[in-house]
DNA sequence: TGTACATCAGTGAACGCGCGTTCACTGATGTAC
DNA sequence: TGTACATCAGTGAACGCGCGTTCACTGATGTAC
């Protein structure tokens, strides 16, 4: 009995955890990052504000959660964007981003608005997912430049990806100018094409 | 003697202001926005709390202040890093953007950081001056694309300042991969190298 | 020049709020015999 | 089956801190006559 105690305890506690990541993946969708609060977090899934400290070791873990969720939703909608044509996927990569990023604007910015304190290292399973998610550019690249050597492959769908996150992220921010947002798929339209025309046997 | 008092009451507040402004620059520049605090500020001025509300509104109006001085400092980086050469203006640019982040980066960060309160409009005067900042961009740009018109020059300078802003922002958060920041003037290089063949009339 | 008065920049204690985290405790669950 | 005991998830009041902003007041400066 006692192993089946343990797996019960083990359930419960996993309960709890789920219970929190979905209120609190709520709360960060409709309202943001910063909308987060232990003490609604705790009123949400009717338990006490201390219950959240026995499932997780505080926020920052949780939060980080909610990322992974995050990560995993944007590379469904990646693949389900870039697929079907091959000639022109690094813009379809491009323009799904951009839908996904619109889609669910403020569960995206979470991911790169949240800072953990100093001195604290990201966890490997996180930055394992963050990696996988940008092997998603690395293929279509691949096929793009096919005679490129692999360690500069990935530095390039980096250097794409801070590109076209940056298009974005400026764009939707309408930092730089009032009408930036309508214009955003031509942009990036325009930006990838540019890009392609300009890489090494395209 | 009216006129004179009232001249030299401009003139006192005037320079409490720049004091604010000197010691307010002088924190986020070592320690960023978010070490940002009234009462330090008032403690390192020598003045009361409550003085920095006769000398401006809210902090927020003080942050937007710095955040003219970060732009006008982050322009002459750029007019100095551009000059000389023409061809590759835009790639002196692009590097000169990176060489300012990376020297002064918790100031030109809290460029980006700094979120008004929402309702709070942006003032004119602050937003007239960031689009001085991109006017610099069409320059060069008109010069390699000569045909193209003003208003598809000015979003393509906007496209490409936002592209080497996410590539810079990403590389020195070393977000994407632990050794970004050391390849950074490469990838830059690159990138704008490529962009620049793909672009019409090259 | 001297006196009474007005103005207003500057003062700093207090307000008001928000919030993550802890910890002594409880009560449900399961164990031992 | 029944009783005494142990465990530990869950509780929520309290801790501890931080911080922007206000406001009744003061004192230096200038004005009026």
């Amino acid at each position: 009995m006692a192993q089946d105690s343990e797996t019960k305890q083990k359930t419960k506690k996993e309960r709890l955890r789920e219970r929190l990541l979905d209120a609190a993946e709520a709360t960060i969708a409709r309202d943001g990052l910063a909308a987060l609060k232990a003490r609604d977090l705790a009123a949400k899934v009717g338990c006490a504000l201390g219950a959240i400290y026995t499932a997780f070791d505080d926020l920052d873990e949780l939060i980080l959660c909610v990322g992974a969720r995050t990560m995993t939703r944007l590379e469904a909608t990646l693949a389900d964007g870039a697929k079907s044509n091959g000639a022109d996927e690094l813009q379809r990569l491009a323009l799904a981003y951009l839908r996904y990023a619109r889609s669910e604007e403020p569960r995206w910015r979470a991911l790169f608005e949240h800072r953990l304190p100093p001195g604290k290292p990201v966890p490997d399973w996180y930055a394992s997912q963050r990696d996988r998610l940008f092997s998603r550019l690395e293929e279509p690249l691949a096929r793009l430049t096919p005679k490129t050597a692999p360690a500069e492959l990935r530095l390039q769908a980096r250097t794409l990806f801070s590109a076209v996150h940056g298009i974005v992220m400026l764009g939707l921010e309408e930092k730089l100018a009032a009408d930036a947002a309508k214009t955003l798929e031509k942009e990036l339209t325009y930006f990838v094409a540019t890009m392609a025309k300009g890489l090494p046997r395209a």
